[in-house]
RNA sequence: GGGAGUUUAGCUCAGCUGGGAGAGCAUCUGCCUUACAAGCAGAGGGUCACAGGUUCGAGCCCUGUAACUCCCACCA
């Protein structure tokens, strides 16, 4: 047997059992039909990533649920996987051709997809890698890739299907167009943020009249774009101009002057210009009055012809500049006022997001959308916590259509191709020979490729094989549960649930599980241009991978974020080095166990003992159920540190000691019994620090990771030594704390008396004698009915059932100690006095549980029982 | 504008179906006791934001208020 260090050093253990699980094909599962499938599959990080806390948290919540199911006799699937992330990808390939001099258009289409994917060869393994390092247990056989072929293939099954139903078209409408990315982008990846601005008031001359109408906007530059005017229809301030024109200031135009509901009568001064071509709402107002659109910006920012010569090349906030000058010199501009207001931003590059009308590819929303809200209805999907599950069906609610086609080359292109005869577009998973329509070979296909997410809401049944009705999918879709962060709700679950619902008619998992964020210490997001990034990485040098995971897990409800705190980590790494040492403890004294077998005789406190650790393998299980991990580890780490540390390691020393002693193989094999159980119930949390405890440990089992979850067992149901120890302790604690508080030295020891009138109180006691001498410093405990032989000279405890006295002669001082009676006395008067006034509620009595009720007749009776002894020995030092 | 969350010890947070308020860190006291000083023993510290209500009983349920945070949203 390997000698073990005083300490636990993560760094000699953790990478050494990770290669011998991936030996062992731990992490492999095979099909095992007489199992009950459970999967997950593992939201895929981006190829651009670099493992984050985030990441971290995620992917450990997850491990534990994995590897809790494997132990307790699932069939457990965790498949991992990458993703292809379009935009950022493309931004970094971009970034690093302009690095060499190069541009996309200088490169092609095709050199840019070879340089893409040279890129992910390269990089986009790197975060795969890294969740090793935090002892994930994925099966490494399965990675998936969003491009590979199988998921490929399921993008564009998905995409003819979709089409073929009319749930995917092309249309002009209003996008989200990102000047900076040169990408349109999807609702979800607009993020709107309260920005300072200026709200500029004009005035447009009404034709044929000296009057003005004066209106307001934020965004002069679409000025040049204007096509109308448009007030409310019931505004009286403005009947007589409704029909008539006026005329924009910038270059004459005239602008009809319309009545639409759309308009706020209460906000500003009730007139709006009409740009239908920038601005969502205009367009609708557009439609409803055959408004003629005009495009005044090109696809990078700058202002195009359309907004006029002197202001065409112009980047937009120049252009904003200029047209304000031009106003306020011509004497339109009466007014500028700051204002606040939502500005719509990239959430990837930061930049504002220009509303332009483009011919996109949209998947029509409203009829897929229904299925997913119905299995949250009908609670066949269930969100942990379940107030996300508002979130969610808000959204889906309020769903609009959603643009899929991306002006991006990295990415599954769009598999629409357009006949250059006729025009019909053509769709198909593979290349047409020829125009469905006219026959023609003449085809091109679409250039665009489709957003990232689209492939991503079909990663529960892809990367299990479909569109191929694999034995994979069969035997592990729907999966079991997702765990995500919040803050792709909106991406990701919904987009999921729709997209299960529609290819495979069955939700893609029951449970999603929410996390929060993991802020820095004071309360902030992590992020690059704060620089306040902490690295998983950094930590698992520093403190390991088991601290770093039982950080990130305790204290922490579902759906709440939590703060980063080295000092917490120090307290894991304490934790480690807590069970390290105890089993450290237990391997020294089990190098002379005897092996023969004989019958054990299990004392109380053998008894006490596995009886909680049987009771913790069921909590535990229980707050696993119900996704409470942090709960479920706390009662681990205390049942380990407090009990099984602190008491009952105490407790067994003296048997262990004594090489005579009858009970000694008892107390080995209970101290080996249990540390297993509690190891193996701590192992989903810190996989590699039990693993290597484990193997210390003579067992038949070879490893932790694939042994038997502990369940409850009846014949460990000690109640009456659980009793018994508890009162043991509570009286070791009592005698504890009044030595400490009269500074009596540890290396006195005292004659501890106990005296009770009850044959059993005084037995019990009888058989606790060595805890006495052993964890309260007592010479010797006599046990007797009565007060015989004791002087006045002892203080006393009053305890349940019984006194405790100890004559501590010079150090008591008689006048501190009647005090203290006094106070112990006062104190159980209260206790007494609130049992009585709730006993005597009439409808307490009437209306609680028999239980509670009996639970404070029994209280009331102790405590009346301690009183009396109390009075009794007060009366006797005042003799 | 709509919705959600948070408010519990000095700090960071737990508290699972309502039955006498918990942890870690910090503070104070005493201990190098042969598993562990990254430890042991002990102590102090809370009108559970506020105001009502339901209940025999509320940190927990209901209503309202306040502060902070987040999400959603087309007020130009």
């Amino acid at each position: 047997m390997r000698e073990l260090a005083k300490t636990y050093d993560p760094s000699q253990v953790e990478d050494r059992l990770y290669a011998s699980w991936m030996e062992k094909k731990y992490f492999h599962t095979k099909i095992d039909k007489s199992k009950k499938p459970y999967c997950i599959v593992m939201p895929p990080p981006n190829i651009t990533g670099q493992l984050h806390m985030g990441h971290a948290l995620d992917n450990t919540l997850q491990d534990i649920l994995i590897r809790w199911k494997r132990m307790s006799g699932y069939n457990a699937l965790w498949v991992p996987g990458i993703d292809h992330a379009s935009i950022s990808t493309e931004l970094k390939v971009v970034q690093k051709m302009a690095e060499e001099g190069l541009t996309k258009a200088d490169v092609g289409r095709e050199g840019f997809l070879e340089r893409a994917w040279a890129w992910k060869e390269e990089y986009g393994g790197i975060i795969l890698k890294q969740l090793r390092k935090l002892g994930c247990s994925c099966d490494w056989d399965r990675v998936r890739f969003t491009m590979d072929e199988g998921c490929s293939e399921a993008v564009l099954e998905t995409f003819e299907r979709l089409y073929k139903k009319g749930y995917i078209y092309r249309g002009e409408k209003i996008v989200n167009w990102c000047p900076h990315c040169q990408t349109t982008i999807s609702d979800a990846e607009v993020n709107h943020i309260d920005t300072d601005g200026f709200f500029y008031h004009i005035e447009y001359p009404v034709k044929d009249s000296d009057e003005r109408l004066r209106l307001a906007t934020t965004r002069p530059e679409t000025i040049p774009g204007d096509t109308a005017v448009a007030v409310h229809p019931d505004d009286e301030r403005y009947q007589h101009l409704i029909g008539k024109t006026c005329i924009l200031p910038l270059n004459g135009r005239e602008l009809p002057i319309v009545a639409d509901t759309y308009v706020d009568r209460e906000f500003g001064t009730g007139v709006v210009k009409i740009t239908p071509a920038h601005d969502p709402n205009d367009f609708e107002v557009g439609n409803r009055h055959n408004l003629e659109r005009i495009n005044v910006m090109n696809d990078d920012g700058t202002m195009n012809e359309n907004a006029g010569a002197e202001y065409a090349g112009m980047d937009r906030m120049e252009a904003r500049k200029a047209i304000v000058e031009k106003l306020q010199a011509d004497g339109y501009l009466v007014d500028i006022e700051k204002i606040n207001h939502a500005v719509g931003y990239h959430e990837r590059c930061h930049v504002a997001v220009e509303p332009l009308i483009k011919m996109q590819w949209f998947v029509k929303m409203d009829e897929l959308a229904k299925p997913a809200i119905d299995v949250y209805e009908n609670n066949e999907l269930r969100f942990v916590p379940d107030r996300f599950g508002k979130v969610y069906l808000h959204w889906l609610y309020n769903i609009r259509d959603w643009c899929i086609s991306r002006q991006l080359w990295w990415g599954h292109r769009i598999p629409a191709y357009y006949c250059e005869e006729c025009g019909h577009i053509t769709v198909s998973k593979t290349k047409p020979d020829q125009c469905e329509a006219c026959g023609s070979a003449k085809l091109h296909q679409d250039e665009d490729t489709l957003d990232t997410w689209f492939s991503s809401a079909l990663w529960p049944f892809s990367t299990l094989g479909w569109p191929k009705e694999t034995e994979d999918l069969k035997h592990f879709y729907p999966t079991s549960v997702l765990i995500t962060g919040y803050d792709i709700i909106f991406f990701w679950v919904i987009r999921m649930v729709f997209s299960g619902m529609e290819q495979m008619g069955k939700i893609p998992f029951h449970d999603v599980l929410i996390h929060g964020l993991i802020r820095d210490d004071q309360g902030r997001k992590f992020s690059k241009s704060l620089g306040n990034g902490i690295d998983p990485l950094e930590v698992i040098a520093k403190y390991g991978a088991d601290p770093l995971r039982l950080m990130l897990v305790t204290g922490n409800a579902p759906g709440n974020d939590m703060r980063f705190y080295w000092e917490r980590l120090e307290n894991s790494r304490n934790f480690c080095n807590k069970i390290w040492n105890a089993t450290r403890f237990v391997l020294m004294n089990l190098e002379d166990e005897n092996t023969e077998k004989k019958f054990l005789m299990l004392t109380s406190a053998d008894k006490w003992i596995l009886s909680k650790v049987n009771t913790l393998a069921k909590d535990v299980t229980d707050n696993m159920e119900h996704y409470e991990l942090g709960l479920a580890v706390q009662k681990v780490y205390d049942f380990l540190w407090d009990e099984y540390c602190d008491w009952y390691i105490e407790m067994v020393k003296p048997r262990l000691y004594n090489k005579e002693d009858d009970t000694r193989d008892a107390a080995l094999w209970t101290l080996k019994t249990v540390l297993i159980h509690a190891l193996k119930l701590l192992h989903p949390f810190m996989p590699f620090i039990t693993e290597e405890l484990f193997s210390h440990i003579q067992t038949s089992e070879e490893s932790i990771m694939i042994s038997q979850w502990p369940v409850y067992k009846e014949e460990w149901n000690f109640k009456e030594n659980e009793t018994e120890m508890d009162v043991i302790k509570e009286a070791i604690r009592s005698i504890r704390n009044i030595r400490a508080e009269m500074n009596v030295a540890p290396s006195h020891k005292a004659h501890v008396f106990v005296v009770s009138d009850k044959e059993d109180v005084r037995q019990m006691y009888a058989r606790s004698e060595v805890f006495f001498k052993t964890l309260a410093h007592a010479s010797a405990l006599q046990v007797q009915a009565d007060k015989e032989g004791i002087g006045d000279d002892a203080v006393s405890l009053v305890v349940e059932g019984a006194t405790i006295y100890m004559p501590l002669a010079e150090l008591v001082d008689f006048e501190k100690e009647t005090a203290r009676l006094e106070k112990e006395k006062e104190k159980m008067q209260k206790e007494i006095e609130r049992v009585e006034k709730k006993l005597s509620n009439q409808g307490f009595v009437a209306k609680a549980p028999q239980a509670v009720i009996d639970e404070e007749k029994a209280k009331g009776e102790k405590y009346r029982a301690m009183l009396a002894q109390i009075e009794e020995r007060l009366a006797q030092m005042k003799r």
